[in-house]
DNA sequence: CGTGCTAGTCTAACGCTGTTAGATGTTCTA
DNA sequence: TAGAACATCTAACAGCGTTAGACTAGCACG
């Protein structure tokens, strides 16, 4: 049965360009605009096509999201590549926060209320894991001792996060943005440095 | 002419009632059940009449993060009164934290996207003023240059922000967040004691 | 005292939203 | 070729923000 598997080929394929077209939609016009309707007749559909492919507009949501996250990491790809610790710290540190200048509706579904908690956290979760690692990397090679490993990846991803949300804003931008989280994460990390974390 | 002035009264009471329950609806079952309708019910009014006292739903809303500034700024009180520079910082970060942990519908409401970023950065000048007299103090007191204040500023009221809206998730809590940006703030405060920020 | 004005409130409606049920047509299977 | 499976549409529901028009109460003035 070839015509099966054809089927189940469109269907992924629709699938893939619903969430595409989403994706579109959210960027270009922010989310007041994201709407199943308007999603539909982008791809000349009507609504309840999309209701084939996601059980609601939370779900479609959330595949956004994990979208986010897969495009963010490619783009942090490069930093992550960097063979020095400290380099590799910062230059992942200024391409996070310019992912997020270059994709503000993106990057404020990705971190907002409008997925829940839980679900952002465990799509989160691949790129914690990368933190953690470099973190590790870091503290190993300056030879310090970082107290709860999980507490310092709070604090860096916390801030990161912080800087990311004040490149939204107009009055900070985000090249600006991309300055403070670099000093911010330098000050941090000088500071852990010369002194007990824990303290 | 005495009615007219009960009238008036009348009217601002009723203006303040309308945002007190919706405040009150927000904070207890978050942004999604504040809704007009569910606000004018809750006062035993119809929707219509919150339109007699502001223009549209987004005007309500910029008033209740005015109002979440208002009640952030007097639980503030107590740690901005501490008379040595290094405790009244790192008391007024626990007390930001804290604050965004108890009413977590509001602040996500005042940090969110929900009201325009121009807007929402003017309700927040005053905070932000404060922030910029508490860091001149501790820089002159430590007699360290901080080079551009306004980047200083941005950094740590970022890095709070970053760190409260930590708080907010499950699998990181109100307490847990108080202490990172407790340390967080230590250590941004520390590399400056210890380094030229700028570098 | 009665008449008219003003302010406050409600009902009803508009267009939009997410979402579902049922009908229609098209394509593959047997 | 008959029927099952699938893809898609139309129509509708309840709820949303918002507005217009009707109704009612209280006050001002002849």
């Amino acid at each position: 049965m070839p015509s099966s598997t054809r089927r189940a080929r469109e269907r992924a394929d629709l699938r893939d360009r619903i969430l595409e077209t989403a994706v579109g939609v959210l960027e270009t016009e922010g989310v007041a605009a994201l709407t199943m309707r308007r999603v539909a007749t982008d791809m000349e559909y009507t609504a309840p096509v999309i209701y084939q492919h996601f059980a609601n507009k939370d779900a479609l949501l959330q595949e956004i999201v994990a979208h986010g996250h897969r495009a963010m990491a490619t783009e942090l790809e490069h930093a992550l590549g960097q063979a020095d610790v400290d380099r590799r710290m910062l230059e992942s540190a200024e391409a996070y926060v310019h992912f997020a200048g270059d994709h503000p509706h993106l990057y404020a579904v990705m971190n907002g209320t409008a997925v829940g908690g839980e679900e952002r956290r465990a799509l989160a979760e691949p790129a914690h894991d990368l933190l953690r690692d470099m973190l590790t990397a870091w503290s190993g090679h300056h030879a310090v001792d970082l107290g709860d490993l999980s507490d310092a990846c709070e604090i860096v991803w916390g801030t990161l996060h912080g800087m990311a949300s004040l490149g939204v804003l107009d009055t900070v931008g985000n090249e600006r943005a991309r300055r403070l989280a670099v000093q911010a994460l330098s000050a941090i990390l000088h500071g852990w440095r010369s002194a007990a974390p824990g303290a």
